[in-house]
DNA sequence: CATGAGCGG
């Protein structure tokens, strides 16, 4: 539903956003914008809904992310009720603090305008806020977040050093312009002030190009810093085979320190 | 220097 009012004061932290939007928007002030580049989502996953959930015929909610603190319903109202289809907004936030979360959720009429919406709006600059809107389709919450990952297992990379400038599209292209299975780049956005952490990711397909890049691209300039590469933590262990059965779990890594008068107790146990 | 934001009602 739509909740004007609720509104926070932004933190008192050294930055301050230029406006707060506590009044409805001016009728016209906002021209639906042209994207300057080729979404600069992570992942090409953006294009498309996850998978047609079973009990739902349409889906016309976006996610939204990297909102700063101070970005509220009303904000987002500003950002999208120029499509005149904008039916809910939603920023959630914390229970007990109030605090956004950082993300939220826009519902349109029909699902033609929020597709619309997310590729014309994706990776364009949000207002007031200096960073690019992240957008996505909703899921819903049963949330199978795993069946996301469309063809195989990403291969990924970390990536520091980043000047300020540096933005998705810009270091997916740098590395794209030499592997051609980069499924995507994601350069890491501080909540706080909207602005690049000075470091991201990308995933190749390919796990030959991820181990060239790894060492190919160490110092490469990517706009005006050498970038420092470093293996990526794995955050998607669904990519590799986890181990099963008592043998692997014995074997694997964090039960490394069990102690001998466990595995006593194990084995009776186990008899 | 540094290892991602992560789906409500």
């Amino acid at each position: 539903m739509m909740q004007p009012g609720h509104g926070m004061a932004p933190p008192t932290m050294g930055q301050q956003p230029p406006q707060q939007y506590q009044q409805p928007p001016p009728q016209q002030p906002y021209v639906m914008m042209q994207p300057q580049q080729p979404p600069a989502m992570w992942a090409a996953q953006s294009a498309q809904p996850p998978q047609q959930p079973a009990s739902a015929d349409e889906v016309r909610t976006l996610w939204i992310g990297d909102l700063q603190y101070w970005m509220d319903e009303n904000y987002l109202y500003t950002c999208f009720g120029n499509t005149g289809e904008l039916t809910s907004v939603k920023v959630i936030r914390n229970k007990q603090t109030s605090q956004s979360e950082g993300y939220g959720f826009i519902e349109f009429n029909t699902r033609a305008t929020a597709e619309r919406v997310l590729q014309t709006y994706n990776g364009t600059i949000m207002p007031n806020g200096g960073q690019n809107y992240r957008l996505n389709w909703a899921t819903f919450s049963a949330g199978e977040r795993s069946s996301r990952q469309d063809d195989g297992p990403d291969h990924t990379i970390f990536v520091g050093d980043l000047a300020a400038d540096v933005t998705d599209y810009l270091l997916q292209e740098t590395f794209r312009a030499r592997y051609n299975s980069v499924k995507g780049a994601k350069v890491v956005i501080d909540r706080l002030t909207g602005r690049s952490k000075g470091y991201g990711f990308v995933r190749f397909a390919d796990e030959g190009e991820q181990m060239r890049a790894m060492t190919e691209m160490q110092g490469v300039l990517c706009s005006t810093r050498p970038m420092r590469i470093g293996p990526a933590t794995n955050k998607n262990p669904a990519a590799t085979t986890q181990p099963k059965g008592c043998q692997e779990a014995l074997s694997s890594r964090s039960l490394e320190l069990i102690s001998a008068e466990m595995v006593t107790i194990l084995v009776h146990v186990l008899a």
